[in-house]
DNA sequence: TGGGTCGTGATTGTCGACAGTCATGTCAAC
DNA sequence: GTTGACATGACTGTCGACAATCACGACCCA
């Protein structure tokens, strides 16, 4: 059984005929952006989505909203909204705060494993797999952000599990922009050592292992920072722009 | 010099005359929930609202849905929105999330001190203590806070600064339903204790401070759920109604 | 041809109005 | 006096329309 009564991870099938909530709106989107399906700097067009999803513009709008204040869209005055491109810097930041939440979480959970969470989490891990040996890289990464909200499930603190949940989303748009050439797709067997460990409720040896496996993920990013993303010409030419106004 | 260019903690004089913008309306309500001049379960009523700061009932509604994903009110459909009053079980697990980002934040700052630091925690805490002695309840409980947020701004990680913002406006509604009668009012005695630790760069020294701190505040707290705020009639009678529907 | 200016279409920001829903008070019947 | 139905008022939810702003291409001039 659940702990908690959270919200559910992902969009329930949807039928055609209902007009969608603005909950309906808000999880299409950030399901795509997650998925990258919608990418980085990607224009996000009031009108345009509100015709797709058969709504109101102004759904749509508070949906945006909803989505600029969990950092997954930026939105600029008068030239609306696109997908989030983080920085280098804010890179680091959602890495580091990351790792200090998985930390405080992955203890609690081996501290709160049962029976129940362990089939969870294997069932998990072999669903994880499957996704791998189809080659559906969207559920490969859906699934892989998916396993560390279910830890976060079972540690019990729907407080942190709502900053894991925004951690992850601003994660997936990090790989998104800096994910290094040849890195291979999103490892996923760091989960399988993890979940020996919870398995055997060893608090350190998990904590160590989502250590291990958080130094994974960044290793497979470039932040070498000569990618600087939406370089602003008027500071580059600040004092060119001085000399001749 | 500030590290961040994050968002000023708190509103800057306003002037009359100009219109207030969404960000105004958003800031004033937060605040005034913080201070606790606006006590949990207040009803927000959102015309109300819009002709005490003369703007559009618009403006109104959407700084209450911000302030509703910041879990500092609570909107039922329908119904309005009122000042949150947060559970037994709510309260402990934002003091359990603080306690994991404090721990983080305090360790960073420490590691991150240097004279302007100093200077500026050092003036925070003379201002603490003053506000104390002008009995000045709500700037008491304000630069309490604030104190804590100018941690998070040394430490130097926006993400944690803004979960660590959610968390403090929190706290201060948790401790508004739960502070035992008897307490002495925020003790701002442990920042003192803390600023030394930080001052000489101990970062064990420092977040073993800032652990006691924690327990202080949680120690001040009644949690023992005798008082079930907002009963469910229909949950208590539950029995009742199966018998006879 | 390069560069600057102006107009036009597209997009966002804002507001008022109307419909839908709930709470409260009134009144009649028992 | 109590209960139930009903009417009324207040409040919220939603949408469309209009104003403000911006991006972009056409046009003109040197």
């Amino acid at each position: 059984m659940s702990r908690l009564t959270a919200a559910p991870l992902h969009t329930p099938p949807f039928h055609l005929g209902e007009d969608m909530t603005e909950d309906d709106v808000h999880r299409h989107i950030a399901e795509a952006i997650i998925d990258r399906r919608l990418p980085p700097g990607t224009k996000l067009v009031e009108q345009n989505l509100a015709t797709i999803f058969s709504v109101s513009r102004a759904r749509v709008r508070s949906a945006l909203t909803r989505l600029a204040h969990e950092k997954m869209v930026t939105v600029e005055p008068n030239r609306g909204a696109r997908v989030a491109t983080p920085s280098v810097e804010e890179a680091r930041q959602v890495f580091e705060a990351r790792r200090l939440i998985e930390d405080g979480i992955v203890r609690a959970a081996a501290a709160r494993m049962d029976t129940d969470a362990r089939a969870k989490l294997e069932a998990h891990v072999a669903a994880e797999a499957d996704a791998h040996r189809r080659r559906d890289r969207h559920a490969v990464i859906r699934l892989s952000g998916d396993f560390h909200l279910l830890l976060a499930d079972i540690a019990g603190n729907i407080v942190l599990m709502d900053f894991l949940r925004e951690l992850v989303s601003r994660s997936s748009l990090v790989i998104a922009v800096y994910e290094r050439p040849g890195s291979t797709d999103c490892s996923h067997h760091g989960h399988d050592g993890l979940l020996n460990r919870l398995i055997a409720m060893d608090v350190e040896g998990a904590a160590a292992a989502m250590a291990a496996h958080m130094d994974e993920i960044a290793d497979s990013l470039d932040l070498s920072s000569h990618r600087e993303d939406g370089v602003d010409l008027r500071r580059v030419f600040a004092d060119i722009l001085k000399d001749s106004p």
